[in-house]
DNA sequence: CGGCGTTAATTGTATATACAATACAGGGCG
DNA sequence: CGCCCTGTATTGTATATACAATTAACGCCG
């Protein structure tokens, strides 16, 4: 019962986006975890003074966003939060591998600070000279090599990463959980293997490979820069959407 | 007033949801197209005998996913649709390069009529045997090649397209222009260009080439198949997107 | 104890109604 | 003519109410 003490409106705008946001305070804070049991429309509507059709549609436009599941007779909860898993998503090897049942590890192969030089200061909008930490690794599934990962982190956005050494977590895995983002921007490109390319993927000098660069912004700031490349038979990307026309 | 006779009921489902597709229908078929006014609620209210809040549902959620503006006083318009520049969204060969200022032509190299076999009846939907129209072409830019399509159109669902001939119109071109879909989905991977392939496209064989399949869909009923080759090397596509939450 | 029908809690949809907000349209008046 | 004021069409939000659909829980009965 203490849950009345959590909701309160704050008086802005229409009621229903008032109830809105009143339940996604507690689902943002964690204090209501995936799972959780939120009241029922009956208990909320008395104690918000508003008509059923009111709180119905504040939950009702929560649950078309994802955030809340609602089930005739058992109530609304929480919602688990989506797995990412369309292709231009933020894809985390980390997170996906073992959903699929393999056994994942990520093998970092250099980690170095190094001084912006004119290209890479243009690509991540620095001043030239300032400090960028660039990491290469490699992501496998059972042992195979799934994607390489080359990344540069912007560390005037980011000074946190300067002391990390990435060893056994990957810079994806670490940004997607420690760094907000509002934009990326990706260029997809098919490229042959050179002999550097097909020695860490382990795959015939020529075979073509998928290189997908991603630009992540917070504010028209770059915060990384980072370019996977997948051995181009084995691994497929998809996605499926609907128009806006 | 003939828009009594366009919108009409399917009787499936909840009100508010039949009378989001009978609105649909006209926009999607471009009988009313943007910026066209749609009845106002109190008018639609009377077409459909259902009360206001289940046509202002309607109205509202159409207004949220994009397909209709509305404003107070001055009513509900078919929205206009954003520039498609997405990376996976239907890019049109035939108005793209023009608009960078390049020389366009198609050239078909290939058309034909032929009974599905197994593995074309499974992605196209279709029953074994049914008629498909097979058309591959080239797009060219300035004189080089940027793209080969190799389309697949499901003469079910497009019965027109059977007369059609697609010597200089490209099949992408013509589809995008004449058959509504309402999703699509995508594949990308990276190959090598065979010897066939790398005839086709005029470059080495062992190429990396991007390859791009693209379902395209209407109401769970695949329209069209197509297979989307570029030179790996000389032709990126970028997106720009922002997160969903 | 197990199967089966009944009840009840909860959400889903629909209607009728009311008032507020917006912004065009037209008229009165200097 | 220009300005303001009011009327009005249209959408935005809110309430009260009703019935339908779903399904967990309960209780009855063999």
């Amino acid at each position: 019962m203490d849950w009345r003490a959590a909701l309160t409106l704050d008086g802005m705008g229409p009621l229903y986006e008032q109830v809105k946001r009143a339940i996604m305070r507690p689902i943002r804070d964690s204090v209501w975890k995936p799972g959780d049991r939120i009241p029922p429309e009956h208990d909320l509507l008395s104690h918000f003074a508003a008509s059923r059709m009111t709180i119905n549609r504040a939950l009702r436009e929560l649950a078309e966003e994802g955030y809340v599941t609602r089930h005739r007779r058992m109530g609304s909860f929480v919602a688990v939060p989506p797995a990412p898993t369309a292709i231009l998503d933020i894809v985390d090897m980390a997170t996906v591998i073992p959903q699929r049942g393999q056994d994942y590890r990520f093998d970092r192969m250099a980690r170095e600070i190094v001084k912006a030089d004119p290209e890479l200061a243009a690509k991540l909008g620095v001043a030239l000279g300032d400090a960028v930490c660039r990491v290469v690794g490699r992501h496998f599934a059972d042992g195979e090599i799934v994607e390489l990962e080359e990344r540069w982190i912007n560390l005037t956005a980011v000074p946190a990463a300067a002391d990390l050494a990435f060893e056994d977590v990957s810079p994806n895995h670490w940004l997607v959980a420690h760094v907000p983002w509002t934009e990326a921007e990706h260029t997809i490109s098919a490229i042959n293997a050179d002999s550097d390319l097909a020695a860490a993927l382990r795959c015939p000098v020529g075979t073509a490979c998928l290189l997908l660069e991603r630009r992540t912004f917070l504010e028209d700031q770059v915060v990384t820069l980072a370019r996977l490349i997948h051995p181009g038979s084995r691994h497929k990307l998809t996605e499926r959407f609907t128009p806006r026309t």
